[in-house]
DNA sequence: CTGTTAGCGCGTTCAT
DNA sequence: ATGAACGCGCTAACAG
């Protein structure tokens, strides 16, 4: 009963994990040749290759990753950072980079880092010290400094809209002024006028969707109301309006809340506008007019501009897909 | 402007990163004393020392994770595994987790692998290639072997419920039994008698809640009605019933939806509970009453569990920590 | 005390 | 099919 390996309670610990050296030595080889084999190299008589295989499986070898990824500087792993789990669109877009990732033959880590500049460039230096092929940005609060020392290490490409462009780094987005002048006209169609939009941050996507509004708004010869404070704090206001375009659907679900609260009826007395058609669209009630971003399109456009990169292009992209608009109860029916 | 480094665009590629040779080499000292001085070792001469900060300073060097992890086969990583990033409670728990392990000095990488065993799997080998100190697992998808082999090359723990206790494996998880029963002895505290539990799955937690409830049902004396179908089958089963508990706060807040989409009021002619008490609770109208798991001391405890398995501990530990229930509007007013 | 040399850790690669 | 070198940082043993 002196089993190391295998306590009574099976603990972890004892084994020490096989080298290739124990490969080699077990299948009488080189571990030279044990490497070709196990990477399917044809110059390996079969002979060899069948004892080197057998040797690996009674062993249960793994090649050490790190090792590896020491010598031949590439790891196939590609990092996703991203500020935000609770936001349903920021985790639909990590699923969808994972999937064109899967795809390309790319493995994928995540890290998540709040919205603390200091916490997430530390979580991006995480990722690139593994030395991930690529890194694909979720957030919008990463400074263009940070991005572009990443940069330096490897390709980044972010999905969604920085502050600035930032030279050196890619970028996947959406329209988010033709997004805003959808909404508008929408809205303007189905007669409303004194839109209120309501943002309560100055994210860049936001500012972008208040111009589009703003624009829009001036297009169709409409007098412009922005909130900026946070849905909560909405008050009264609601009530002197007649449709909310609100930057994304978090905050539409709660301006929902609150014209709800208010004894508004939605969409007779305020229509409700959304950004993003994430699964929040879906959970109100009435379910969520939002502007839909092509999510599964811009997460495999991220993984393509990687690959690009690794390929060598050296010239920056700058993808722009265009929204559309999905029609739901809080502005019809 | 053949400056190789910083092309016209910024590009990433060329700079070699530099290495502790580099830095050696520019303070004019050997790369051992590069390395002792650089973490801070007592024994290094302040002259040199200066030099040395100086040099990494000038160069940008970063010592490189891989060689170092390599050599002493820890990284102070932590691997999380989550198989759904759409259900609020999974990454309200990998938030508690991250931030016990930030705590604890550990940092934390992501995978994710939707609801697939094959994928599920392939993911937890991606991170322990990575050679990451310990593993949490917030997923009931793994299945038992894999856990396993898993555990036979880093702590792994568990947080929420597998199938079957998994020996070599630590756990944390709220007590499901306990938590039924207390949805039970609240509804029926209030005057409902026909309780239906829904329950779309047969996970482990839902296996355990169902069971709570019956125990619970059983010793109210009353009648068990148990409806296993996904929520949007209910079909005009609900209106026989007073109550339902819900198996989590997704199926909840469904169930919600067909009950309002069915005319009924809530709670007037049907209480609704939900479990985990997550975001999606918050979000319900009117506010879901759901049981709550303590996530943050969940996350905390998991990551002590490893730490303990890293200071050497063997035997298998398994917490279990006591829910509550959180009354809100769906049960009461 | 301060600093150096030598070699390890593990898999890949190249010349033989 | 193999030995030797390599990638990069850590560390035990040793010299000044």
């Amino acid at each position: 009963m002196v089993d190391v390996g295998r306590s009574p309670t099976g603990s972890p610990q004892p084994v020490r994990k096989p080298t290739i050296l124990d490969v080699a030595a077990r299948a009488g080889v080189s571990k030279s040749l044990v490497s070709l084999a196990l990477r399917g190299d044809a110059g390996v008589g079969s002979g060899a290759r069948a004892r080197i295989l057998q040797a690996a499986d009674d062993l249960g070898y793994r090649s050490n990753a790190l090792a590896r990824a020491l010598r031949q500087k590439r790891t196939m792993l590609v990092g996703v950072v991203l500020s935000s789990l609770d936001n349903p669109y920021h985790t639909e877009v990590v699923a969808a980079v994972e999937q064109a990732a899967e795809a390309a033959g790319l493995s994928v880590l995540l890290a998540h880092g709040s919205r603390d500049r200091g916490r997430l460039s530390g979580r991006v230096d995480a990722l690139l010290d593994l030395n991930v092929d690529g890194l694909v940005v979720v957030s919008s609060w990463l400074e263009a400094p940070t991005l572009q020392a990443a940069a330096r290490r490897a390709p980044v490409v972010m999905v969604g809209r920085s502050l600035e462009p930032v030279p050196g780094i890619d970028s996947v987005n959406n329209d988010d002024e033709l997004g805003a002048r959808l909404v508008v006209d929408h809205l303007v169609g189905t007669g409303r006028q004194r839109i209120l939009h309501v943002s309560s941050s100055t994210r860049p996507a936001g500012v972008a969707r208040r111009l589009g509004y703003e624009t829009a708004m001036r297009a169709h010869d409409l007098e412009r109301f922005i909130q900026v404070a946070a849905p909560d704090r909405l008050g009264a206001h609601l009530a002197d309006h007649d449709a909310v375009f609100a930057r994304n659907d978090v905050e539409a679900f709660d301006v929902l809340d609150h014209a709800l609260d208010g004894g508004l009826s939605v969409p007779g007395e305020l229509a409700i506008v959304g950004y993003d058609n994430s699964a929040l669209a879906l959970r109100a009630r009435p379910r969520l007019t939002s502007v839909h971003q092509p999510r599964e399109l811009m997460g495999a456009r991220a993984v393509q501009l990687l690959t690009e990169r690794l390929g060598g292009r050296t010239e920056d992209r700058h993808d722009v897909l265009a929204p559309t608009l999905v029609v739901r109860g809080t502005t019809s029916g």
